[in-house]
DNA sequence: CCCCTGACACTTA
DNA sequence: ATAAGTGCCAGGG
């Protein structure tokens, strides 16, 4: 059973979910700037690692990319063709 | 408190 | 351009 993750999380985390969320059509965050606005500029690898143990439905992660600009994993290496697709351009 | 894990970023070879 | 190593931060056990 793997572990529930309740609302356990931190202020952090849900800053990311909200900034995450906030994440308008047609765009891409770096996780470094989901961090910085998360408040801690240096915490894109908490970003990564809290997204990836809550995941939300309204978490559009694979609109979240990494500084070279290539997205990193949604649904824990998870992708949908579709979705593969659509972030290519985004939802353009 | 200590140790491990993780969907990153940056530098050097 | 690619690979490997290092540094950063937060969560969970």
């Amino acid at each position: 059973m793997r572990k529930e993750r309740l609302k356990s999380y931190s202020k952090f985390a849900a800053r990311v979910y909200a900034v995450a969320a906030k994440i308008p059509k047609g765009k891409t965050m770096t996780y470094a700037e989901v961090a910085r606005a998360a408040g801690s500029p240096r915490a894109y690898r908490a970003v990564g690692n809290i997204l990836s143990k809550n995941y939300n439905p309204k978490i559009p992660c694979h609109r979240v990319v990494r500084s070279d600009g290539q997205a990193g994993g949604y649904n824990r290496g998870g992708w949908t063709g579709k979705e593969k697709k659509l972030r290519s351009e985004d939802a353009l």
